[in-house]
DNA sequence: CATGAATGAGTATTCATTCAT
DNA sequence: AATGAATGAATACTCATTCAT
């Protein structure tokens, strides 16, 4: 009847409701929170039995991963949307910023989500084995960018990169958790930042070359 | 830790058995976070009966603002052992470094719990009435100093205060966060912090270049 | 009693668990009064976990309504057992007596679960809604029944409908409070009251004098 | 210093400290019903601590007999205060319905205590053992009061004395319980209950000999 | 007599999970 | 795949009662 021949038709109803699940479980875990997260609200606002719930994820466990998982594929795939392998290290750094506003105002409910986990991963390691690399390849993108524009003299020759992923990393989660995330807050945030790191003796600075 | 004299363990007078609860609780969310906190488990840390838990701190909201106190009274206690009134804007800013330094050195307890408090503060806001004072509060300080240090020319004259006192903030917090507390970690967080803000122009910079 | 076909005691529809819960709670409200009806108690009459018991009735409340409803449906099914709108005034009120007489002497249990509501009913208006619309029809039925025999004339002239309701439902509560409820005392009761109510001149009336 | 040489100085103090304890607890449980009685509740309302509330009542069984004789004392010397020896039968039976009305109308606190107490009493052989013996002596001058009526053709010939009790104290009872307690509905009630026993072809009636 | 502190035995309710269909 | 019913283990909180002072 609907067996329509295309390539993932066996797994996709499946994947659909996983999809589903890990959907309404980020909503849930926006407005309640982790602690405040109830199979029975996921069930009902994905709109199946609770046992059915069960069945496509075995346990609550399963069902944080599969969170950490949903947020990993997003943050992956919004990163590759945008090619920087041609751009200079400021402007590299740049559109880390700019990456970083669209998550914050207009998705915040994803940066929320991370913050939960990451305080959660805290004590519980499966979700750390989930979460954490996550964090890791941010935070060593920027590590990397920082110490590029050391080298070439466009970042603060003083600067040290580690220290400054941990502070721009900080700031950024700090921002998301901050009861007043507007945009205007964040452009000055950022600008602060980014003037922070920057090398005043640069020939960059003001005129390029 | 636990092992108050334990011959005469009953009888105590109630502001000290308040004291060893909101210690156990705050060892607790250290170990198992907000949500893992359990009447039990605090009752029986301060080798009490849960019932008589119950007595000295009649709900679980009244604990947690039990713990919020706690916090409060710590973090006041060490700032007025510190006389600053006569110090300038650098070497204030430099002791709220050292401060912290020996919160999240020393006590790293402390700042986990405060986090943790702040985390549940957005969703309860009896949580929040307890322990946003005391961010507000600290990060108050922060915004007068770093003002105070613009207009007297001891830091960059294009300095956001407010965003500043949301990187700082964040920072210490990211730092109390992060798995690896090391002095020297905090030590170069420190420093660069510090640096960023100083105006490279004051006469009270060290010689540049 | 509660010996309900062992073998299956699973997988009951809701409405024959429900069925049985409230026919559980009756019993145990009898054996200890409403203040002294524990769930668990319940459960353990009915055969199933206490958990269970939530899951079918979620809250005592909603168990005490269950209960008030389970009378009205009783109360209301054997009123309309009997037709009587073809009957004169005395056939029906003679009627209400041998409804009654039903009621209190072959299941007893039902008009004690209905006093003991009726006392909680005055401290908690939620058993008040679910209990004192039953109160008050039974009564409406009286007043109703005695006015139109009053002015018919079968009932006496000078008599005051509402007192007489009150007099009538009252002696019926006491009956049923009372220890000795034996088919003869009801019987004198009965007899004594439908004596007081009748028409000493009513050509209905047998010989006098 | 203050050994005032007066005849009760030894128990004065603890036997008003009981009165204080049973004058609370029967307010406490007009408000809240005998399930809802809380020792802490009256031994606050008297202004003492608990363990002083148990010093002078030991257990809440005690506390409940307590109430059970403060009622029995207050009925009893209600009683005394009106000799009625002298009286003729109708007189002694209005004066029944008047100091009723003075219960019902003017302290319809005890009333009810009374009636919590013979609900518990059905359950509880002690608080019967108390308040038992109260209910049987007001229904027994009734029915002394009914049979000399009969016998002195005062009452109906035909009048049952043992049904008329029941009939009577069920109404008074059932009119205490009631929500609308006026002394207009007082009033007919008690008015029909006497016009329903009197003797209607006694002399007495109109006119007296 | 009085009290602050302590406690054992409850008490309703919650929740992830399981199971028969 | 889906579901209604069932459940064990917890969980915060209550209350009459006791005890040392």
């Amino acid at each position: 009847m609907n067996q329509i021949a295309s390539i993932e038709r066996r797994r996709a109803p499946t994947d659909d409701r996983r999809a589903a699940i890990a959907e309404a479980a980020r909503a849930l875990i926006v407005e309640k929170g982790v602690e405040g997260l109830r199979t029975r609200d996921i069930a009902e606002r994905v709109g199946i039995n609770v046992a059915t719930l069960h069945y496509h994820v075995p346990t609550k466990e399963a069902l944080i991963e599969l969170v950490a998982e949903s947020l990993q594929t997003q943050f992956r795939d919004q990163h590759v949307t945008r090619p920087r392998r041609h751009l200079d290290v400021a402007e590299r750094m740049a559109l880390e910023f700019i990456d970083f506003r669209e998550v914050a105002l207009e998705r915040p409910q994803a940066m929320l989500v991370f913050s939960e986990l990451m305080e959660r991963a805290r004590r519980d390691e499966r979700i750390a084995a989930a979460i954490l690399p996550l964090k890791r390849r941010w935070r060593q993108t920027l590590v990397e960018l920082l110490r590029e524009g050391v080298d070439s003299g466009v970042f603060r020759p003083d600067l040290d990169p580690d220290a400054w992923a941990t502070i721009i990393v900080s700031s950024m989660v700090g921002f998301c958790r901050s009861p007043h995330k507007d945009a205007d807050t964040y452009t000055r945030l950022a600008a602060e930042l980014q003037r922070a790191i920057r090398n005043p003796n640069s020939a960059n600075a003001p005129a390029k070359d």
